[in-house]
DNA sequence: TGTTATATATTCATAATTGAATTGAAAAGG
DNA sequence: CCTTTTCAATTCAATTATGAATATATAACA
């Protein structure tokens, strides 16, 4: 019998297709994964990997044996979810992911509150605009701009984020301001880069456009918003955030650019777990109190 | 995350039913078993167990994860699987179970005469009477004489026992040759305890009996034998074996004991390797040429 | 009420595993 | 063609896990 530790390995292995990779995203050491690797060969008899000048090659006895492989890793996950779902304890961890604006400008006044209320739990925060997966238990909770489509998973909306065109004043000054949706295509638009956040927006309300609508495009949210604010063009911002620039017009009030809906996402196991239900309760109070308008 | 080891353990002792039980069929010590659980329980921050004056009482958390914690057991056991399907290595361990009487007196010969022939392999020979899993492979390859009803197993018959009813003649100077089944009911009769490997063979002649119609009865089938060849009463044997033992005399040979089948199986996913395959093609080979009349 | 048997917990010396640092080797970039 | 980067392999000191032996507690039984 082979140890199940060294199928962790070579999972993560086999997906990072390299030692070095692998280690960096799992966390232990490239000498160690090697061994690893070393190790469950020798026990099962087989060649997993062929070692190359450019990382680590399956062999297609590694493939045989992958799909078994992530049923123990899902097995793992359920144990894990089950796990927590039956824990009464209040403290410890929980960990929550959110969109990077979620957790940069919405968020820290929520946790400090919740870091004052519920003094037992410590908070882990992933900003992350990448679903996290919650069925293998990435993160406890989820704050998400779009509606879960995994099963197992409860859901809940508890906020709308509506959204408007702005663009500096200073900008406008210089460049003028847009009449109507057509004079947009002049000025200086800025947009997300591998995110349709905006463009399913405006899909929805029958503008089409595409990535090239955008003459500045970039994929951290926080960074494009802050080259909002320092009057690089116009673009797209939550209304609630823009209202804290003085400096930031909006324009074009009268095209409806789509609400965004603000889901509150956890596991359907971890609703029976005391601690993940409280710090999820006091989210979607304090959450839905905000003011998105 | 914590360690997929534990899991092993947890299992262990969840069947078992105390961490001496567990360690005595794990081959891990007992300390360590019980470290093992106190650092699951602290991973997961579940209890598992109630420690107890007369072992370990599964808690109900423990419940609710022993059915992820088998999925992974039955997906290691794929592993395990595909991947001893997949070596092609001739060298190494093959592990063989058959029932007592088989592996003390038919295979001796035989695996003399393998471990002549293929000297890279090592045999594990398990006698045992309890169907061993073959899925989880607690063998590779089974001599068995029941059909296995096992999806993904492949069986072969390779050859029939023919069994006898058979006395020590000194007993029967003593005590009369029986003439007829009726006649039977008056002597000192040898059978098996638990087993119903002769009961059945009655049944299938049309001869209702059961247990207490032996007055020895022993479930160990080579002590029995032995309690047979030294003239304890009337009994059932292999004729193969019966032969050898000069002082054994054949009685009622007109009564239809009927014949045992003897079937070598082992799992689909096997066939595929080069290692199992020769072997159990050798001892398809040499069973099947027995003499077993 | 001792005695025995069978549990789990603890102790401690030993064995196994780990990662930081380093080496070596091959590909990519200028 | 040289430099830089990016791999896997190796070395070694430090940590971690392990089991033999032992202690401790409790149920069963005479």
């Amino acid at each position: 019998m082979f140890d199940w530790n060294l199928i962790r390995s070579f999972l993560a292995i086999l997906d990072e297709g390299s030692l070095a990779a692998a280690s960096r995203k799992s966390g232990i050491s490239q000498p160690t994964l090697g061994r690893h690797v070393d190790e469950l060969e020798a026990s099962l008899g087989v060649t997993l990997f062929q070692r190359g000048r450019s990382g680590m090659v399956p062999a297609p006895a590694a493939l045989e044996l992958a799909e078994s492989a992530r049923k123990m890793e899902q097995a793992s996950s359920a144990i894990s979810l089950a796990a927590a779902g039956a824990s009464q304890q209040v403290g410890g961890v929980v960990r929550i992911t959110a969109s990077d604006i979620v957790a940069t400008y919405l968020l820290p006044p929520v946790i400090a509150g919740l870091m004052r209320d519920l003094p037992e739990v410590e908070i882990e925060l992933a900003p992350s605009n990448t679903v996290e997966n919650l069925l293998r238990r990435d993160a406890d909770i989820a704050i998400r701009m779009v509606r879960p489509a995994q099963n197992d998973l409860v859901a809940r909306q508890i906020n709308t984020f509506e959204m408007g065109i702005y663009a500096d004043m200073a900008y406008l000054q210089r460049n003028g301001t847009p009449r109507d949706f057509a004079s947009l295509g002049g000025h200086a638009l800025i947009g997300y880069d591998r995110s349709d956040l905006i463009l399913r927006g405006f899909a929805e309300q029958g503008y089409k456009v595409d990535r090239s609508f955008f003459r500045f495009r970039c994929d951290n949210q926080i960074t494009a918003f802050e080259v909002l604010v320092a009057g690089a063009g116009i673009g797209f911002a939550p209304n609630a955030l823009a209202r804290r620039h003085a400096n930031l017009q909006r324009i074009l009030p009268e095209i409806p650019v789509g609400g965004l809906p603000m889901w509150l996402t956890s596991h359907r196991e971890l609703r029976t777990s005391r601690r993940i239900r409280r710090v999820s309760d006091y989210f979607g109070e304090r959450l839905a109190a905000l003011d998105l308008q």
